[in-house]
DNA sequence: TGCGGCTATTG
DNA sequence: CACAATAGCCGCAG
């Protein structure tokens, strides 16, 4: 195959960064350093068995723009092995969420940020930026050295050699992001994450097009013992919703009208059974259950509710396809801390509809989820030796709670209390005694607390920006800007754990992934601490042994002083709902 | 039509 | 009801 050979050629050993642009119709680009970018068009009779050729026999790291590079692959029928998004690890050295080319060019070569068009629609030859008509030629990069707003979104650049000039691009920027990766001080492990969150984003294009498995009629079974048999009609439907809601508001006393989903109503309509509440919130309604017959139903209606609008049939139809799988768009690291985020409700699928997750025929689910992830990476990012000897155990609160001289779910509570910036309540005394037995962890957590108060920027162990400045409380009283500054603690305080602990889990991730590749296992859902695989049936217990195997690769390299130990719960199951919870 | 408030679900 | 997320409905401002 000739891109083979034209990448061997320019001397591209296994791992080297090699920039990569696709367009499923028209083709793709490439670019090795030492080499004239390669466009691959017409006279390529088939680009992904080139590429697929390519990445076998060289295997090299692709740099691409984006997850949609990774999905672009995908349609061609190939799945990226291993790459070096520029996205995310621009999301990684910058913080936020917004990485659009042009930003992410500008960022690497130290240029000031651009102004970014804000376009509804695709750029068109008519809505061509006026600094980019600068006479500096056709390629991508503009006089003043910034990238033309215009690639290479446009149709008349998908052009193979417009994609290979895109490539090239795309790898200038991957060799400056790595050295500004290895430059960041104090972060030795910011390399390894880099490559990591990169993976993730290889996986999060592939959770989008495969979907999770959903058995249908078994969904369909638990969305009508809420809301009763699939309306046939726009009719049927509206009786269905009034019968919901007289369920509740027989209650109401005659000739009252009150709208259910309308909170104040909700209050009124208590005030007239004699129940005087400041919110309707379930929790606050739950302590009222038995109290009064309109309590209960008001909270069953609630929850039929929240099914019949989120989670019904209408969710079914839009989201399943006709292959049963359930397909959302996942972010591989939200705003934040830098979470994986999907939509659809991929992540807060409630308990009662999980039954309905289902493995196909001849195939097992294998769910993993790591045990008391937060407290055990706080021991790890501080380097608290106590806390880290806590970890020893497979459930952390026990020895935390006889350090503290409390029994266990107190522990849990000061444990959870300190990493969330809980100052009041119950936790406030055990909070005292965490200090005397966990002071480096405090203390880091203290010191975090302090750069949100005071919107001092942080970075997480494994280099991630967290932005926390700049502050503007122009025209807040003293106690509003008190309140806010208390509240950028607590977000902060959280930020290095949450946002560590989600580098661990994308590092596992990224590991089972690996291991997975040429085989017919695949990950179907990633929950934050947990794992779902979807495995043909007789590899079931094979995967499983591979992802405990896997977080320890992943522990090692994120954590090489093995001073502290990650548990994970694992459990060969044909239902989400088997393994307990 | 966009946005903040309220509510629900999850980790 | 601490930290994070997505998502739906309601009322209100523009």
């Amino acid at each position: 195959m000739v891109l083979a050979e034209q990448l061997r050629a320019a001397g591209v050993r296994r791992g080297d960064l090699v920039g990569l642009a696709l367009d499923q119709m028209t083709g793709a680009g490439v670019a090795a350093a030492g080499a004239a970018p390669i466009g691959l068009g017409a006279e390529v009779a088939d680009v992904a068995a080139a590429l697929t050729h390519a990445d076998a026999d060289v295997g090299p790291r692709w740099v691409t723009w984006s997850a949609a590079t990774a999905s672009a692959a995908l349609g061609l029928g190939w799945e990226i092995p291993r790459s070096w998004d520029l996205a995310a690890v621009h999301r990684l050295l910058v913080g936020g969420w917004r990485a659009e080319p042009q930003q992410i060019w500008a960022t690497a070569h130290g240029l000031p940020a651009p102004v970014l068009a804000q376009r509804a629609a695709p750029p068109d030859l008519f809505s061509i930026d006026a600094a980019d008509d600068d006479g500096a030629g056709a390629g991508p990069v503009r006089a003043d050295g910034q990238l033309r707003s215009d690639w290479p979104a446009g149709s008349w650049r998908r052009d193979p050699a417009s994609l290979a000039a895109w490539a090239g691009c795309a790898l200038e920027v991957a060799v400056r992001q790595a050295e500004m990766i290895e430059a960041l001080p104090d972060r030795p492990l910011a390399s390894t994450v880099a490559r990591s969150e990169s993976a993730a984003e290889l996986l999060c294009a592939e959770l989008g097009a495969r979907g999770l498995p959903v058995d249908v009629p078994e969904a369909e079974r638990l969305i009508a013992a809420f809301v009763g048999p699939r309306p046939r009609t726009e009719a049927d439907a509206d009786a269905a919703r009034a019968a919901r809601d007289e369920s509740v508001l027989r209650h109401a006393p005659p000739g009252t009208t009150y709208l259910l989903r309308n909170p104040a109503h909700v209050k009124s309509l208590l005030r007239s059974a004699g129940i005087e509440v400041t919110d309707t919130r379930a929790w606050r309604l739950e302590e009222l259950r038995g109290s009064h017959p309109l309590v209960d139903d008001l909270l069953e209606w609630r929850k039929a509710e929240r099914i019949a609008t989120t989670f019904g049939y209408a969710w079914l139809d839009a989201h399943v396809g006709p292959d049963g799988r359930l397909r959302g768009e996942w972010t591989g690291s939200d705003g934040a801390a830098g979470r994986m985020t999907a939509t659809v409700g991929l992540h807060t699928l409630p308990a009662e509809l999980r039954p309905a997750v289902v493995a196909e025929p001849g195939h097992v689910f294998v769910r993993a989820d790591l045990g008391q992830i937060e407290p055990r990476v706080l021991a790890a990012v501080s380097g608290d030796r106590a806390l880290a000897a806590a970890t020893r155990d497979d459930d952390l609160y026990a020895p935390v709670a006889r350090d503290l001289g409390v029994d266990r779910a107190t522990a849990k509570v000061a444990v959870l209390g300190a990493m969330y910036g809980q100052t009041t309540g119950h936790g406030a005394q055990a909070l005292r005694r965490l200090d005397a037995a966990y002071p480096v962890a405090m203390s880091y957590l203290r010191e975090a607390d302090v750069s949100g108060q005071v919107g001092r920027d942080l970075r997480t162990r494994g280099g991630r920006l967290v932005r926390l400045g700049p502050i503007d409380e122009a025209g807040l009283d003293e106690r509003e800007a008190r309140r806010r500054a208390a509240a950028r603690g607590r977000y902060a305080r959280n930020a290095t754990v949450q946002g560590a602990a989600a580098e661990l889990f994308k590092m596992w991730a990224a590991v089972v992934r690996t291991r997975l590749a040429g085989t017919r296992g695949e990950i179907v859902l990633c929950l934050h601490d947990e794992l779902l695989l979807h495995v043909p049936s007789q590899a079931g217990a094979e995967a499983a042994a591979m992802v405990v195997d896997a977080l320890g690769e992943a522990a090692a390299r994120w954590a090489p002083d093995r001073s502290v130990r990650f548990v994970a719960d694992v459990a060969v199951i044909d239902r989400w709902s088997d393994a307990k919870g």
